[in-house]
DNA sequence: AAAAGCTGTCACAAAACTATACTATTTATA
DNA sequence: TATAAATAGTATAGTTTTGTGACAGCTTTT
């Protein structure tokens, strides 16, 4: 269940956005000013932060900005109605919605569980293949071997990104042919022929991944 | 493999995301406008649509709408930077995730794929057929006895695939030539015999599946 | 502009595969 | 059981397919 950060100097708001969030179902833990907040929100994971603008000590811009620098945690700002609306308004802080006190809990709690389901439904999943000592980051466009950073021409990736992203099947020529040099390509029968003996170089002791499938084309396979 | 239907009145940006999803084996259809995405959405079954916000003739949250009233495919939106409004909006309507234009084609794949993965729990059929120890993986190309990889040789898999495509049924010499080798062989008629013993030879212990139908051909029997 | 790097093509070498010829065995039938 | 027909097994030469190094035309970097 989703983990909340409440942070406002007052304890009775606390209590009342404690109480509606527990009902929801979140796991909810409070910080009285922005350093506390700050420290917290740096120290533990939380899947949303709920904060109040105006407080002694340090305010909640400054606080927002300061956790912003570290962490992506989403944010929602509660303030008066008026205070401050234009920078919020302006999301310069990369806050994700704000709220407007005096707020019905009611509502705040529908942003909180919109915010959180928004976050966690765009949330980027790595994109990460991995098997034994071969790490092959697609998103990144990055091959490891042993933590060895390989380094691959453009078309050494797209032939491997294809074939990983394909593995376990068998792939024929044409199909490489067309998916990686595209279907318009009608050039030298050979020229995957030395694209894979490269690629094959490149991955060292996991050229035994490569598989030729005689008659056919290629297969990757990974375990 | 899935299929994508993307929507966009920018023939660019549909080719650049046409280029990338195919490359990522999906296979792709495309819409320029609300209007017609409505038509193809609703007359095919598509795994997933990829849709801008802001389109001539019909937008896309209209469109969005449409397509949700008879069917529940899941929509990606696209849309300008800053269109916060926009976001929530999509969100309500029930757009599974939301990427801002100008995207990187990256993003949006490992977001297309995070969605179908999503909405299919990572259902991967696959082409395989059994019997006791003996286990053929059309689309790997792999044929397996007590889990022991067979190596077969390209005429081998044809012959022992279309046998096995065929199972329980009496293939006649001129039908496992014709099929296997093409219809333009006039070779030897021992060939076929040949090739039958290597498999056979191959299939060790299942052997036996392979049937002689003398006079006829060959069947192969399983269970 | 020079250097470095990437791609596609080619020729040749190496490996793998296949068809065929030939012999052996099995099967059906008289 | 003898005989012919059909299928199984074996060896191998010739063919097909793949691996590899060299290289030239391009593109990108420096």
């Amino acid at each position: 269940m989703s983990r909340i950060l409440v942070v406002d100097d007052e304890f009775g708001i606390r209590e009342i956005i404690k109480k509606y969030a527990s009902f929801e179902g979140y796991e909810v833990k409070e910080a009285e000013d922005g350093m506390k907040a700050i420290d917290m929100a740096l120290s533990e994971d939380f899947d949303l932060i709920v904060m109040d603008v105006m407080m002694p000590e340090l305010d909640g811009f400054s606080a927002c900005k300061e956790i912003r620098k570290h962490k992506k945690t989403p944010i929602i700002m509660l303030s008066a109605r008026g205070e401050e609306y234009d920078r919020i308004h302006g999301f310069e802080l990369g806050v994700d919605d704000y709220v407007v006190k005096p707020f019905s809990p009611r509502e705040l709690m529908m942003r909180v569980s919109a915010v959180i389901k928004r976050v966690q439904g765009t949330r980027e999943e790595s994109d990460v293949f991995s098997y034994k000592g071969l790490v092959v980051d697609f998103s990144a466009r990055i091959v490891t071997i042993d933590g060895e950073r390989v380094n691959m021409t453009p078309k050494e990736y797209d032939l491997f990104f294809y074939m990983v992203k394909n593995r376990g099947l068998a792939l024929t020529r044409e199909t490489l042919i067309s998916k990686v040099w595209g279907y318009d390509f009608f050039g030298d029968d050979r020229t995957l022929d030395t694209h894979i003996k490269l690629l094959r170089k490149s991955l060292g002791e996991y050229s035994y991944c490569v598989v030729t499938l005689r008659g056919v084309g290629y297969r990757f396979e990974a375990e």
